[in-house]
DNA sequence: CTGAAAGCGCTAACAC
DNA sequence: GTGTTAGCGCTTTCAG
């Protein structure tokens, strides 16, 4: 078909330099106090043959790439489905590109892709970050590169971020599992991992357990992705701790997981075990009954994110703001999940 | 930090030219006859100094990325976001990189979004296609990428894709809660568009009703992300067919709409109404009852597009194999929600 | 067997 | 006000 053209000939045609071209297309017109007749010629022969310039040109010669990088921990998990779907619509909303990856929670699959980012010149980095990746990150910053982390940060670098109070987000879960639901025997799953967001979230637990002189029943479980060895051992938790009247799970993926133990094992919530689990979404709403969730406000995590990070795109590197640590509330959806029944007479 | 360094320096450093060099690292060694010594001389140097060539330097010249673009009609929709997942994981397994973005189904961003692409100069384009896309993916293809369609295809333009056969899914759905739930008035809700999937989905249905003599009842639902402008309808559906006793749902997400109606309508599947809808995931399979379901095998799916896919990338041009046109089979998990109760005594 | 050099399309310092 | 020109880092033809 037409080959594509590039601003050498557009320059050609309009008998006219490229950097002429160049400085009219990249909004330098003013500054270079070039002709308003040459402008607007240019402008309209641009429009007639729609040239688009080439980026990945552009990006050799300057570095950029006018793209953000976001690296989740799994696309197909819902709340980061969610929270990348926002995030690339408000990318472009703001003239960037987005390019996105899993990174399962793994080091070295992480740093792999940081440095695919860096070879197609991303921007800024947009990071859930796993255990172990603080090097990379701070090699990244040092460079100057902007980099927002989500969901979780790391403690010993300085960065934006921006998180949900997981500590209050429990600790109110489960005073809230105390006082209304009038539970005493309450035990936690989790995963067993150092990060910030999953130890904030035991943390809360047991203040509340604590402050209420009860014993604290915590299962940690090691992540897979194979379902079964995530079911076992809270099957096997909840057998040993038959005792337990109410459950807290601290993320989606557990909650999802211990429900269904629940309903192998034959037991009825609320009236055999209580539960209220971390992450709202369809399958907590819907299902019989509805169970009480921790939400996080997604949409504004997202905008949250994007707005750091376009405004560190964009600003004058000089005025460096101080680093943004955005620490949001989250929602407690009391449901049927975690009251007792009201029980006939007294 | 230590600058990036080029294949020049790599070059001066060794005392011998970039050319040298450049053939080695892509193999042409041998065919080139450069001698074995200068050979494991670069080699052991770019290992030591870790040299990563620059991509996008490689790209501008060679106008290929090694990159495949997906394009999915929505990343956050249960359905893509698994796909996706897959689909990345064995993209990278191949050696290629992935680049992905959600469409909306919607036909000018889908076109902005392969202007992007081929601007990135992806090698190749994975697309669950909008309607309306026709042009731009015969120009794409007569350019000689490739194209492998998927979720659905486009009935006048040749090339791959891989689909499941809809037709026969929703026809032995139908036959299903005919047959084995004696049900007779049988509706169903889907998206109104003239895209393959859903008319296939929509054909099948009527065609085993017609098969029983069965009078059809077809709810037909404007797409709109307001879940709201979704279950009204549903609603309303519902409610003036008060005799349905079956309902079958089109995709995932108006199944899960569907059972919020069902419960708002105060209705209990399947005594009040029976359901099966198209899809099948984690709420389906939780759902009290759980509800039958069409499944897709989003694994075998996501394996088949990539190879075709890779197949393409790497096959020598001169063996243009014919386009390969795969139609999966679905499978139907009956569960409660389709099969009536036994009815003490006769 | 190896190297010189052109060029992919673009930006921007520097000249005029 | 506008043009010349030197790269960004790489591939690849053509010479030797």
């Amino acid at each position: 078909m037409k080959k594509k053209l590039s601003i050498v000939d557009i320059a050609n045609q309009l008998n006219i330099s490229k950097t002429t071209v160049s400085f009219i297309l990249n909004g330098l017109a003013k500054e270079k106090r070039i002709s308003d007749e040459v402008v607007e010629r240019v402008l309209k022969f641009v429009k007639e043959v729609e040239y688009k310039p080439n980026s990945l040109a552009k990006s050799l010669r300057t570095g950029k790439s006018n793209t953000i990088g976001l690296m989740v921990e799994d696309i197909s998990n819902h709340f980061f489905a969610n929270i990348a779907r926002l995030i690339e619509d408000k990318a472009y909303e703001n003239g960037f590109k987005l390019t996105y990856c899993s990174t399962d929670n793994k080091t070295d699959k992480t740093r792999e892709m940081i440095a695919m980012f860096r070879d197609r010149r991303v921007d800024g980095y947009i990071i859930a970050p796993p255990e172990g990746i603080e090097e990379d990150i701070a090699q990244l910053i040092s460079e100057g590169f902007p980099v927002v982390l989500f969901d979780r940060y790391l403690t010993n670098i300085t960065t934006d971020y921006v998180v949900v109070d997981n500590f209050f987000a429990t600790y109110n879960a489960t005073k809230h599992l105390i006082n209304q639901g009038g539970f005493r025997n309450i035990g936690f799953v989790n995963f067993t991992s150092n990060q910030t967001q999953l130890q904030q979230r035991m943390q809360g637990y047991k203040m509340a357990m604590n402050e209420h002189n009860l014993k604290t029943y915590i299962k940690e479980i090691v992540y897979h992705p194979d379902q079964e060895l995530i079911t076992k051992p809270i099957n096997a938790f909840l057998k040993k701790h038959d005792f337990l009247d109410a459950v807290l799970f601290g993320t989606n993926h557990l909650g999802a997981c211990g429900l269904r133990v629940i309903k192998e094992l034959g037991l009825t919530i609320p009236d055999d075990i209580a539960v209220v689990s971390f992450d709202d979404y369809e399958l907590f709403q819907m299902y019989n009954p509805p169970i009480t969730a921790i939400a996080q406000p997604i949409d504004k995590i997202a905008d949250k994110i994007i707005s750091i990070m376009v405004q560190r795109l964009t600003q004058n590197s000089s005025d460096k703001a101080e680093t943004e640590t955005v620490m949001m509330p989250t929602e407690l959806f009391v449901r049927e999940s975690s009251i007792k029944k009201l029980t006939m007479a007294g």
